[in-house]
RNA sequence: GGAGCAGCCCGGGCGAACGCCGGUCACCGCAAGACGGGGUGGCGGGAGGAAAGUCCGAGCUCCAGAGGGCAGGGUGCUGGUUAACGACCAGUCGACGUGAGUCGCAGGACAGUGCAACAGAAAGCAAACCGCCGAAGUCAGAGCGUUUUCUCUCUGACUGGUAAGGGUGAAAGGGUGCGGUAAGAGCGCACCGCGACCGGUGUGAAUCGGUUGGCAUGGCAAACCCCACCUGGAGCAAGAGCCAAUAGGGGAGCGUUGUUUCUUUGCCGAAACAACACGGGCGGCCCGCCCGAUGCUCUCGGGUUGCUCGCUGAUGAGGCCCCAAGGCAACUUGGGCCCUAGAUGAAUGUUCGCUGCUGUUUCUGUCGAGGCAACUCGGCGGGAGCUGACAGAACUCGGCUUACAGGGCUGCUCCGGCG
RNA sequence: GGCCCCGUAGCUCAGCUGGAUAGAGCAGUGGUUUCCUAAACCACAGGUCACAAGUUCGAUUCUUGUCGGGGUCA
């Protein structure tokens, strides 16, 4: 049980040039608060990586958005397709956002990621092209 | 009771579950390039007073450093504290406040250079626009005396005297009063201000008293500058290791002349010295010094963008501020106790229970007042809901500055009331 | 995280160092010209010189502090 609701370092993007690759490639889904994109890494598990600029605000405003949606994430990731590589970045309107709306647009990410699977390009075809 | 000043402190508390980061111990176990990496469990740890701004100062690291000079930068009342400082403490002076107190980039304008629009006569050296004066001089006219010259009186013009008053300006060469004078003026006097000298006190900045000058030397140094003191450059993305490696590609430069020596039949070649020039180094510049052919220098490109250490410490300019001593104090010395985050796309979160305080909304009990009543207002109490600032470590310290809901403690001042 | 630079009209910039009129080009508005438009010409409007405090008689300029924007690092 404990196994589901877990957020460590392997399932987190960790790297600049990760980053970098999947913004090039992915997929990109919208919602008023948030950005996603997504790239299909062929493990069958899903990786996380957040992006809150200071555009959005101060440090504290940054780390609270930042937690929220891990928190999300780790209880709730069940809800998201598996096997790809997301970035999320949130937009200036996250700042004010509550835990609870972060969480709902997490949620339309999901549907819509589920929804546009087909289409996700994989990281081996992205290198080959 | 009201208004205020200064200093210090807190920045909700307890518990549970699920997570995250790193530490340590035990077990499992991957890789075999490396000082590489993983899983499970136990134990204990995990943001601030400003962690912020990056404005100063240091530790630490690398680069540079024969020496000298210049430039540049910083500080700027005095004495002290400190590892150091532009910080802090105590004082002096000035400004503000009834006061407790607060604030002050607070040296030098007889070293020099400069600046001041407009207005104004004049803006730094004295000068005189309107005025005021008729003492002195010249000329003209009138009058009296007189033969005339001349003298006297009056009027006007010019030369002249003056800076009290007017006016301009941010600023016009001490201020007020009295005397004085043709009118005036430190021209004289009194008081105040200013300067110089002497003496007392103080380590000193200064201050007090006396004598004296007779006002000269206006303002701006956050204008250049002068004086005194301080000052190499860069920054943990510093820097070191794993690391093998002097990897390796293109281009440019490494000169000329003379003398001597060696070799030689001689040329050639090599070395040394000197002169002139060139390039490079001395991380601001100059002098000066050093270097320049199987290696070195400069320049343009190319590859890598990983991991470990630095890195958080039983040792430190450490913390607590619990004692003692010295000091007005900052602080110092000795003793006691404690060891307190360490990430790197970057950890400190989410949910729940109980509870303290503040503000607010609502329900309700009781008491009092008003009202015929419905009800309204106020005091005391109970329940429920909402609310609670500024802000997030990034090598580490000492300061400063800026932001901040609300609350607490101590000392002091002024005003009012009562005794 | 460290270091450095810049904020002037709607936009791009002068003027700041060395203090006393806030300017240029484009854009805007009105007019002239044209059958109409463009171009050209003339005129006009538009500024808390990022903000605050200080020095000064006087600050876009000098000093200090805030706020915002940008660049760079092996």
């Amino acid at each position: 049980m404990s196994r589901t609701q877990r957020f460590r370092k392997e399932s987190r993007l960790r790297k600049r040039r990760q980053f970098l690759f999947i913004q090039d490639r992915g997929l990109k889904v919208h919602s008023d608060l948030l950005l996603a994109l997504a790239l299909d890494n062929r493990t069958g598990k899903t990786r996380l990586g957040l992006t809150v600029s200071s555009k959005v605000g101060g440090a504290v405003v940054r780390n609270r958005v930042r937690r929220h949606l891990r928190e999300w994430f780790r209880k709730e990731q069940a809800q998201w397709p598996t096997g790809l590589d997301v970035v999320v970045i949130a937009k200036v309107p996250a700042a004010t956002a509550t835990s609870v709306a972060l969480g709902a647009a997490m949620v339309k990410l999901g549907h819509e990621l589920k929804k546009r699977r087909a289409a996700v390009p994989s990281k081996a075809e992205s290198q080959r092209g």
